[in-house]
DNA sequence: GAGTGGTCTAGACCACTTG
DNA sequence: AAGTGGTCTAGACCACTCT
């Protein structure tokens, strides 16, 4: 008699709520949209703030939903296409790629690094900081780590340390003929200074890729990238501009 | 005055929260060992349930922690690397892989698919359902979409559903010679069938692996499967059995 | 300064597992 | 029956972005 019907099976509020908004999203909405804010979709619902904000949570971790502090809440945009597994995109020093160094030191890198590329755990190794950029997005943040007996033609001369140095420490990997690449992904969240260079606040949910870059039967360099789980896919191989899973209704019968 | 000493930088106290736990599960816990209960660990901290449960929920996205109600919660083992984008593993239908048949029908898939597969929107097509276990836990569960051309010389004699009729298909697609398969990983929240699944509760981060096999020239079947983010690590390539990341703070200098 | 999402609280009750 | 994590509430205040 109050809104619309009791569910016999309990299913929490917050999830219902989260199926109701969704169909919303797909029927009466625009992407780029704003919604009502919090407080008046809580009350609209009938629900507390935090009970709808966990469904806002939910809809933003399937990438339907943005939501900016102090701004509002946004219909996202389907997710960007990322490709990982491709010697264009993703290679060290590709001419064409999407990364842009931003950094490079030399520094001894953390222990379980230098495990994987068979250094000493104090030896120093080139550490170049790069940012990816998609359709004007920051989406990946990655920390590469190269050995100097993989760069061995590295010149001195420059500074030892800013973009110029990055780009050279790329070339000269580039040099090295990559043979393969292995890669691994898993759930991560993002810490603060990944986070800031996301454009996200500390916690976010990133795709964590770790890509271990082979030439001559040894580990070359090691790259670890962060890359935002809201608004990415990333592709392994061609699969590019296809578009298929969208919330868990996908498996309709 | 009260607790301990005030921040300058207004860090969340849930996010501070994250860190000291983090910490204490390195030095203080075994794998496998029960943390004392929400309640009391809320208390011990000085701060609202809701604010622990936050940390804790991070903890659990990143891997460390496991919770189950009506248990509590104890420290997670490592991921378990789950190969991907390998022939041995991943292919349906080879010989030794981890992949449990569960059932099959033919239906009409969801129209996204059938764009996909190039198959009319309402042609039916076989519908495998499939789960993955690796070391006595499942980890993912799959739909796999096979149109009946791939399969031309499946036999229309044996019972027309059930986990025989999926391996059927199975074999029967591997005999087509599938050539390559393309990957995308993003993240998900598991459905109420998935998630019962995976023995999760629904909304369970998920990571969603849609993959196209090709064969001659065109797309043989597609598969798209679900696999618990909280204790995967997918690997592409031979990334086996290497272990990097552990939280954000891996990226010391 | 007004409006937004982000954090935090103190409490209640529910669903589930286990002895 | 006791203990656990899961859900939900009603309120407060904070950090941020706009105008």
């Amino acid at each position: 008699m109050g809104t619309t019907q009791l569910e016999s099976v309990p299913e929490p509020k917050y999830w219902h709520l989260r199926t109701v908004l969704s169909e919303a999203l797909d029927s009466e909405f625009e992407v780029g949209e704003i919604l009502p804010n919090e407080r008046d979709l809580a009350a609209r619902f009938g629900v507390a703030r935090a009970t709808l904000r966990q469904a806002l949570e939910q809809l933003e971790l399937e990438g339907r939903l943005q939501r900016r502090r102090g701004v509002g809440t946004t219909v996202a945009p389907p997710r960007v296409g990322v490709a990982v597994g491709t010697r264009e995109h993703a290679w060290p020093g590709a001419a064409d790629d999407a990364w842009q160094a931003a950094d490079c030191h030399l520094a001894a890198p953390p222990a379980a690094v230098a495990d994987v590329l068979e250094t000493d755990r104090d030896e120093p190794v080139h550490t170049v900081r790069r940012s990816r950029v998609s359709h004007g997005q920051p989406v990946a943040a990655e920390l590469l780590y190269v050995p100097p007996s993989s760069v061995p033609d590295l010149t001195a001369i420059d500074a030892p340390s800013g973009p110029a140095r990055a780009r050279a420490v790329l070339r000269e990997l580039q040099r090295g003929d990559l043979e393969r690449q292995e890669s691994a992904v898993e759930l991560g969240s993002a810490g603060a200074d990944d986070a800031k260079e996301l454009d996200r606040l500390p916690g976010a949910p990133v795709l964590v890729v770790t890509t271990r870059y082979l030439a001559e039967g040894r580990t070359a360099a090691l790259s670890v990238a962060t890359y935002r789980a809201d608004t990415c896919r990333l592709t392994f191989g061609d699969f590019g501009d296809v578009e298929i899973h969208h919330g868990p209704e996908t498996r309709a019968s």
